[in-house]
Formats: C-alpha cells, structure tokens, sequence
DNA sequence: CGCAAAGTTGAGGGATATCAACGAGTGTGG
DNA sequence: CCACACTCGTTGATATCCCTCAACTTTGCG
C-alpha cells in the first residue's frame, strides 16, 4: 500500500474511462535530459547534484489537443514542460469541464496524483510540446541520496501549492476585469522569466478558456479585454496582447476588493 | 541556499512585520506525540515506521484568536492539529485579509512556507488548539531513511494540493447557495471523519469568515443559511446547524453550474 | 468559396453586492 | 440583577455586476 510508487510500473496509463476526446499517444523521442538541466528548467539552480546531475530522463512530444495526463490515470511520474503550452481541466461527474490552470515551459505537471495513486485532472496540449518524464519512484529514491534533490522535490511540490493559493484569492476578491488583468500580469511574468518580452505576446488559449479558468464566462473576457484596448491599457487583437501600461492592470488587481 | 531546513533554528518566529492583532506565544506543553499516532492522525496508517514509530514530538497549546503561524515567519516546522478548530488567513500588500481555510483536527499548517522558506498565510486558532509540532528538518531526515515517512510526507503535500484544487472548483463554477452547501457538506464530512456528528454541529466561524472563503459577502452566506432553513434542507440558528435533507444540498451542489 | 470555430458587441435580466435598520447573544460594570 | 456597549446575525430595498441570449464579424481551413 504505502510504497505505491515503488513499484516500476509494467505497462503504464491504466485508465479507468474510455475517454472519447483527446488521445494519448506514446511518442517517446530518443531526447534525453539530464538532471542538472531539469533543475534549470524548474528554476532552481542546484549545485550540489555530485554523479547525479549525469543520469539523464525520456521526453515525449504531445501534439496540440492531445493530453500528457487523463483523469483516471495511474500515478506513476511527474512531467516537467520542457516547451509548449498546456492547459490542465478538471471534470467533474456530471462532465463539466474546468480549466485550472495553463503550464507552460519550466512548470510542472501531474503532483495531483501522488495523493491517492492517480490524477484527477487532464493535462492537454494547446500547441506542440514536449515534456520530460520524470518517473516518481526513480526521483524518491535519488531524493533519499541527495539532499539537493530531495529539496528540489519539496520545493516543486510547494511552489504548485503557492501557485493555487493564489488563484484561489484572486478569484475569491477580485471582480471580471480585474481578473483579467491579474491574468495578463501573470502571463507577462512568466513570458518575461523564459526570455521572453513581458509586453508583446500571443494567447494560446480560446476567451472560453480563459473565462472557464477565471470563473467568468467568455462574453465577459472579451468585454474586459476590448475595455483595456479602449482605455489605452493594452493593444488586443484576437489573440496577441500587446501591454502598453501594465501599471494600469496592477492598480485595478490593487484596488479591488471584489467589486 | 538548498539546505535551507537543515539549519537548527536559533531562536525562531523571525517575523518581518510587527503586526498587530494575533500574538503568537511559545506556550509549549510538556506533552509528547509519537510518530506513529502522528500518522494515524493523518489518517495515514502506515505500518512500517520501525523503531521511528517511537520518535515524538512536543506539542503546544494556542487560545482562541492567538496565532499559530503569522506571515512572513521563517519556514522551520509544520503542524499538526491535534485538537481545535482554525483559519488560514492570507494577507495581501493593501491590508486585505482573505479565509483560505478552515482547518481541524489531523490537517497540516505551514506547508506553504516550503517553497521560499518564509510562510505567506497567517494561521489563527478559532477555539482552543493543540497542535503538534514537527520540524521539518527532523521530518525530512527521517524519510530519508525510512519509505514509509518519506510516503507520508509527500501524501500530506499532496493532499493540500488536491484540496485545493477542490476549492478552486468550486470557486469557478458554482453560484452563492451551492457553495454554502458545499461548504456545509464538507464540513460534514470532515466532522464525521472524526467520530462527531455528521448532521448536528456546529459552526466556529463567523458568517464573515465563511463568506470570505467562499467568496461571498457575509449577508449573503446568511441570506443561503436562511434559505436552507426555510426550504427544511437545514436547521440554522446562529452557529448551530442541523442537516436535515443533505441530498437536497449535494443536489444544488451537483445541478449548479455558475448560476 | 464556403463552412466552422472563435471573437466581438448589444440589450435585457438575474444574481449578488451594497446600504441600512433591526434583533440576538455576550460580557462588563454599576 | 439590570443597563450598557459591542459583536454577530438577520432581513429588506436598491444598485451593480455579470450572465444570458442573440446577431454579427473575423479567422482559419477544406
């Protein structure tokens, strides 16, 4: 019972549903990476990974609108976006959908197995990614060697923690167009800690997406997004967002107290 | 940098902000837990601790309104709440107080302080609490020796993630009455979880506090409660509740879809 | 070119916040 | 013991925000 994910795993993805949507498919490339590398990608600079910082992990490419993860199953790695742009949803019984988040490259996927030994939520590609395949039993038993490592398992499980309990306030006190903005904001951040430009990006995602997310309905981010374009705030066209004073967006997340 | 909870701790409580309202006072008792209840709870029973199933930990006794936890604390131990009843309380730059949880007997406390190794949500205790304290240091050293706490440990970071992620669900997609019934229905089951009524309890939180987590204003958590007593779903008066059609609220809960 | 999916915009209504008054419970001091 | 103040809870009237429904435009793709 208690050592779920020592056990190696024969086959692998024993979904329970026979899920009609996405499919996922096993494509392995011959990739590898190792761990040191990992450790960059996850933002945590390690130094001390010794011998360890050689041993190298798969990594699997994900075409978009297939998923790395269904709800259902088997717990048995952790994936860490190597690129590419995803959208985790949970489902509910009666088979509503709902976004819970958009990983993206450095982020990582699947910590909600490791509860009961499987994921209740899918992890569904938005564009062409690629992930590394982290198997849980293999990084245990290098956390129980190297205490680098074993930090490093912490850290990633916490920061995922962080991550919600900040989504959770925003929705609980902030209103529509604040929302939004927050969203923007916390795009560019993340755009901007890849290398990329803080005020100039695309949308990977639909405004039904980001309204399932956000706890609004598509309607209301489209209005949101025109109202910033109308008051000089943003450039929004479809799907490229252009940030033109992101000081704006961070007054309306300040001031608001659930309006 | 990496061994950040390796080190001993000095003194301890090294907060930042000399804040106001809770105080947080060393009232450590002279009682001990040992590891193996600690695991039972956690509602984790684990077999194979081995000699650890003897190791303990000290306890410390925290009145209602003192805080177990404020933010900005240094990271050094998590707790476990043995008896009592609390609120997590994130705390954002404006002042703006926000409930994040209600935890109880057998939750954790503190894990959020694991990513950057300072806690970001302040704890306060509800009624008089008991919680156990367990140095992560110590925490991380025995799993490294032993699969059963190192499984312990990542099932409890785990399962704050997956309830989150619960609440954040329900944040998005259900509209005011469902989520007090949601949040009744919960509270249920983690009253009965524990040996108590799952029918008759009663509430140690303000309408405030609730409508807070919720994301609701507090009239209207009174205006559902209200609702629900006079629909005969409930008995409401004040803070004591009494399910009376708990098929009827997990219907709500089921049907809403943002509404 | 024509269709389907995504996005935009408008009008109207419903749900929840806001403002305000009152009632209930609790502790304090005379 | 009772008056008092204070917090918490309830209830009503009104305002506001966001959802709903609907038409139209834009984009992408065969």
């Amino acid at each position: 019972m208690y050592q779920t994910f020592e056990t190696t795993g024969t086959a692998g993805t024993a979904g329970t549903l026979p899920r009609v949507a996405p499919l996922a498919r096993n494509t392995e490339t011959g990739v590898r990476v190792r761990l040191d590398e990992l450790a960059r990608l996850l933002s945590l600079d390690v130094e001390a990974l010794g011998v360890l910082a050689e041993e190298t992990f798969t990594t699997r490419r994900v075409h978009a609108g297939e998923s790395v993860l269904l709800a259902g199953d088997r717990f048995e790695a952790l994936y860490v976006v190597r690129s590419g742009f995803l959208k985790t949803v949970a489902i509910d019984e009666s088979g509503g959908m709902q976004v819970m988040g958009f990983p993206m490259t450095g982020d990582v996927l699947g910590v909600d197995g490791l509860d009961n030994g499987s994921h209740t939520a899918e992890v569904i590609a938005l564009d062409e990614v690629e992930v590394v395949i982290v198997p849980f039993a293999r990084l245990a038993r290098m956390a129980r060697i190297c205490p680098a490592v074993e930090h490093l398992v912490y850290r990633t499980l916490s920061r995922e923690l962080v991550r919600e309990q900040r989504a959770l306030w925003m929705l609980g006190s902030l209103g529509a167009e604040a929302r939004v903005a927050a969203f923007l904001l916390n795009l560019a951040d993340r755009f901007a800690g890849l290398g990329y430009s803080r005020t100039r990006f695309n949308l990977r995602m639909t405004r039904q997406e980001i309204g399932s997310y956000l706890g609004l309905k598509l309607e209301t981010v489209s209005r949101a997004l025109s109202a910033f374009d109308a008051n000089g705030v943003a450039r929004v066209h479809q799907k490229s967002i252009e940030l033109l004073r992101p000081e704006a967006l961070r007054a309306q997340v300040a001031n608001a107290t659930h309006a």
